[in-house]
DNA sequence: TGGTCCAACTGGTAGGACCAGTTGGTCTAC
DNA sequence: GTAGACCAACTGGTCCTACCAGTTGGACCA
């Protein structure tokens, strides 16, 4: 038989590398959500390791990782550095995103024809793999609390759909406007009104996916995506990102505190 | 003043992390080319240690990279193991084209419900300056003789009914694919039979726009993407660069062109 | 035969040490 | 006074040793 790739028990990857997985956690945390500013130059991996109670060996792999997520930029006798992401790490298209600055009501819109057409495929080709990729991403964002945590689990579904869809040319177009999800849904996913009843979420679609119907697996998504039309309000015409902005300061205020400056 | 990130000289992030680097991308190799075949298990961190003349730090962050590209997963006590990557959602363009691969077919499946909607938006929404724009694309295509500069203006066209659909959404989205429209326009603008008689191009899809048919627009877009189906038969299910890159070298004659690649 | 148990192995973490760049201030020479 | 040499402090890169906690498989006993 083929050594097979480790289950990956549930609790697996949640209690693996604790203290990794948790430092890891917090300052990608903390930088994807603005709190740490780009381009600021984080503490010395000492000075990490001492914050965190950990040994420099730690704070070391999770800058790595972390660089490995383009989250940072080290540089040897400098420090490291919170890089430039938000909505790009793709190539050429940067120049594209800050000269089109698209309002969320845009991004919805391009949303539904490319996602739509996405779960028709899906619907028709997904493999048991997928399905199952799907369910795991589709509990993620159900049991998540934190924001971050949720938006991750939330493109994670839309990620499992694009590749049960059989078509990576769908899957790189999504993929191409993944900075910008991933912002709007810092915000959906702390928006109490998205709970309004009678619209259909993750486990609807699912559900119509798994049950092979595609035209209500389709419908679903549609109006799936068209909720935010209702519940974004004033914020429709607003550029992504400026609201991303917005919306991350708020959730600051609300749990303020630290914000611990590193003076000299 | 705020803390600006480090230019990142050219040469920055290869001097770097000399020890670190190289071994990552020597295991990044070994797995991405399949020569470390899917759910082995690497050997120990003491053993790769050994084997690659580094400390084990080294080795562990090394691995820390691998695993935050979902190129491995580790297991506490167990090791290593090489993943599943078709499943796996990885970040990034590259890996996703790379992983990928797309088809013909496959691209031509993803630009219809994209480019339909980018017409139908543009036919209701373009100004005078848009329909100029698209008319000189067109003219730019007829009057064409080269290859690339046809390809070109194609890209012109269709990048024009983007911007008229006033939503730079579809245009980052059209964009992430460029490179593989051009590399597919490359061919079907050197083939006699994109003359079939009935099929509508740019003159007859930029008609309708002008006339502001909406309906018309979107049929004739769609009948003009699905030409390709007919006409690329057997090429229709091989990687579009694979294609191009075939199409290419017909193209220049036989003669010509070897095209250099690295072996090491 | 079936279960227990232990030894070997694996990754996770700690803490120390040294090297080679980078940086910024001091001190010297002009 | 200023330009330049120079040095000390700091930063990341690498190595080493040690110990812990799971995992695994085989030896051993009931």
């Amino acid at each position: 038989m083929q050594p097979s790739v480790p289950s990956s028990s549930p609790s697996g990857s949640a209690r693996r590398g604790l203290l990794t997985e948790r430092i890891a956690r917090e300052l990608e945390h903390d930088i994807r959500s603005g709190e740490i500013a780009v381009g600021t130059k984080l503490p010395s991996e000492r000075e990490l390791a001492a914050q965190f109670g950990a040994s420099r060996n730690v704070v070391r792999e999770v800058l790595r990782r972390l660089e490995a997520q383009h989250l940072i930029e080290v540089a040897p006798g400098r420090g490291s550095f919170v890089r430039e992401q938000s909505s790009g790490q793709a190539r050429g298209y940067d120049a594209l995103y800050r000269a089109g600055r698209p309002t969320v009501r845009q991004l919805i819109e391009a949303r539904i024809p490319l996602e739509v057409e996405m779960v028709r495929l899906a619907t028709e080709r997904a493999t048991e793999e997928d399905i199952a990729a799907m369910r795991a991403a589709r509990d993620g964002l159900e049991s998540a609390t934190d924001v971050v945590v949720k938006a991750q689990a939330d493109m994670e579904f839309h990620d499992a759909i694009a590749v049960a869809s059989k078509n990576p040319v769908l899957r790189i177009m999504l993929s191409s406007i993944g900075g910008m999800m991933f912002e709007m849904m810092l915000r959906s996913n702390s928006d109490p009104s998205i709970g309004e009843p009678g619209v259909p979420h993750h486990p609807e679609i699912f559900e119509a996916i798994e049950a092979r119907d595609v035209d209500l697996a389709c419908a679903r998504m549609r109006e799936h995506l068209m909720l935010g039309l209702r519940t974004y309000g004033a914020d429709l015409d607003v550029q992504v990102d400026t609201m991303a902005r917005n919306h991350i300061e708020t959730l600051l205020g609300q749990t303020e505190g630290r914000r611990t400056s590193a003076g000299r």
